[in-house]
RNA sequence: GGACCUAUAGCCUAGAGGUUUAAAAUCGGGCAAUCUGGAUAAGGCAUCAGCCUUCUAAGCUGAGGAUCGGGGGUUCGAAUCCCUCUAGGUCCA
């Protein structure tokens, strides 16, 4: 910041204080009006035995002001320095209208940063929750790629367990060899429809569960037979997965397997025990002991030698940083496997992994129904392609009203809408908090929406559009109504805030900053007029607006939904 | 039984010590004082009242609606920190 470093020369000039110390303590005042930066006396009154005011008063004496700080005033104790805001209002723009796509991006460092998402169960689709996983997963990776690090997207496929082999036995008893294909039902959801099936029988057939125990075992022992229908199976749910995945824009960097690996991290933890990091309880098993941190004992090895969830995940732990050697590694999981996670990091630093500091776990809250909790057994799930879907149709109806499009033209704005209503609702609310969705009234297109966003960036390129005069010659300092320096300043501020939303994992930083963004403009449509104003205006109204729009637009993406330049 | 998380208007969400102040890290006046010393918990949905001959009303303006779950503590000052209780959620055994 060119302005701040002025200022921070300017006094350091008339306070003998070296410019460091002035920039910690400089503030921006509350309000614009009061100025862009503000000086506070305090720290200096101690020194100089004088109160913090008159400092102030003999500061403003020796500074003068110059063409880049045009006016210096003093409040009280604090000093406070105006840009000059032609030049402030132009090299905001400016700023924006030339980095373009890339406003808001922080040059790109080595620090790689590893993420994992969404972690599918290969027996059933994928359903809201996983949608709420996916959209942030990916808000997460666009701010951390804009802010310049590394960013690799891996997934763990969930494809083996007592789960699958329900929906395999299911299948093996009920589904008479058919296919999705013959039923016309996407695949996922074929094989999602044996696993409920499975939960509807076991009712009056609880032998079942021995059965479904027996196929695990042979499946364990590589029985050919199971193999083949495991194989199949997944085949069915991985296209399902890959074309909802498609949906979503998701893309891996690299993909692991549950299947490969559930035995591996045996090694790890008998070293472990070897090395007295672990010890055995009464019964055989393999425990870590976590009392003093107040997580109690946690099995990792069963007595009879087989593993648990968190033997794998050490090993996939140490794995992943051999693969990569990443900076960091962030979980995308909900919350209810905090426990989990805690353990695991805690394993990791007993066995002082230098990687293990290095782990994350991004929490997020379950998205509940109002007619209850999600259970996919029960087929009591919201599930991603038909919630699209469902908010297509609104989107449609909408668009009906106002426009007359051909049926490719309005289905992709529609799924766009429909896009940008979803990730929004999932990525505006602090990620730790659950979510009660009901599906009628929790995404609208109305208030704080995605389609909120989208209308505002739609209006910016609609005034653009009907400009139909050359934009010659722009003299910036016509921007100066109390709206459009509220606009410059929230424009001026976006690159901090991607900053912040990327050093606290808080994509929900983002859509509020948009919102802000997007109902200042909205006021601004408002009260203003651009086309009609005298050139001389108008020009410079129309650079904000390009500006406005370009900011819209690069915050969106990293939500992941589209700006579109029409509603 | 234990651990962790959450609690803000009818509903949803923001607010990570400043409502005296943009300052409690400070100067002065004063024997001293609750002195000098000064106001607002922000949005959205829903409700009600307005605004389309003016760049798309998926929008805008206005009104009403909150002693921030209860109690205690720390502090000059608490929605915010600590303790405790209550309610809900999640997990572990």
């Amino acid at each position: 910041m060119k302005y701040e470093n002025q200022v921070i020369t300017l006094l350091s000039e008339a306070t003998k204080l070296n410019k460091a110390d002035i920039k910690a303590l400089l503030e921006k005042p509350p309000e614009l009006k009061m100025g862009n930066y503000a000086f506070p006396c305090f720290s200096l009154s101690k020194k100089e035995k004088k109160s913090p005011d008159k400092i102030a008063e003999e500061l403003l004496k020796k500074i003068k002001p110059n063409k880049k700080i045009n006016k210096i005033e003093r409040k009280g104790p604090y000093l406070n320095f105006f840009i000059n805001s032609s030049l402030l209002n132009k090299k905001v723009i400016k700023n924006i209208l030339e980095e373009k796509n890339t406003y808001g991006k922080t040059k790109q460092s080595k620090n790689k940063v590893m993420i994992e998402y969404p972690g599918p169960n290969t027996n059933k689709p994928l359903h809201l929750g996983h949608v709420r996983n996916m959209c942030l997963g990916q808000a997460l990776c666009n701010i951390l790629k804009s802010d310049g690090k590394k960013v690799i997207q891996t997934n763990i496929n969930n494809d083996r367990g007592i789960h699958i082999c329900k929906s395999m036995l299911a299948y093996q008893k009920f589904g008479k060899n058919n296919t999705p294909e013959k039923e016309n039902l996407k695949s996922d959801f074929f094989v999602g429809k044996y696993y409920v099936l499975f939960t509807q029988k076991v009712k009056n057939k609880p032998e079942l569960e021995d059965e479904a125990r027996d196929l695990l075992h042979k499946w364990e022992s590589k029985d050919l037979k199971t193999i083949t229908l495991w194989k199949k199976m997944n085949k069915w749910a991985f296209k399902g997965f890959k074309e909802t995945y498609k949906k979503f824009g998701i893309k891996f960097d690299k993909e692991y397997y549950e299947s490969e690996m559930y035995e591996k991290g045996k090694k790890i933890v008998k070293e472990g025990l070897k090395n007295k990091v672990f010890y055995k309880d009464k019964t055989g098993a393999v425990i870590i002991n976590l009392k003093k941190e107040g997580y109690g004992e946690k099995v990792l090895l069963r007595a009879d030698g087989t593993t648990v969830y968190i033997t794998q995940d050490i090993y996939l732990a140490k794995k992943r940083y051999y693969d990569f050697k990443y900076d960091k590694l962030i979980y995308v999981v909900a919350t209810e496997q905090n426990y989990h996670f805690k353990v695991l990091f805690e394993t990791l630093k007993k066995l002082k992994y230098s990687f293990a500091d290095k782990c994350h776990h991004f929490a997020y809250g379950m998205v509940n129904l109002t007619t209850g909790k999600m259970k996919s057994r029960e087929g009591t799930i919201v599930d991603a392609d038909t919630l699209i879907n469902e908010l297509k149709g609104f989107a449609k109806k909408e668009i009906m009203k106002r426009h007359k499009l051909t049926k490719k033209e309005m289905d992709e704005r529609s799924e766009k809408i429909a896009m940008a209503a979803i990730r929004f609702y999932l990525t505006k609310y602090d990620s730790v908090k659950d979510i009660l969705f009901n599906p009628k009234e929790s995404i609208s297109f109305e208030g704080e929406t995605g389609p909120y966003i989208q209308y505002a960036h739609a209006r910016c390129s609609s005034i653009l559009r009907k400009n139909k005069e050359k934009i010659v010659k722009v003299k910036y300092s016509m921007l100066k109504t109390p709206l459009e320096q509220k606009i410059i300043n929230l424009l001026s501020s976006y690159p901090e805030i991607v900053k912040k939303a990327s050093e606290s994992y808080k994509p929900f930083l983002i859509a509020r900053y948009l919102l802000e963004l997007s109902q200042t403009f909205n006021e601004y449509y408002h009260k203003h007029r651009v086309l009609k104003e005298e050139p001389i205006t108008r020009n410079a109204r129309l650079k904000l607006i390009s500006a406005i729009k370009q900011v819209l637009k690069n915050g969106s993406s990293l939500l992941g939904f589209e700006a579109i330049d029409e509603m």
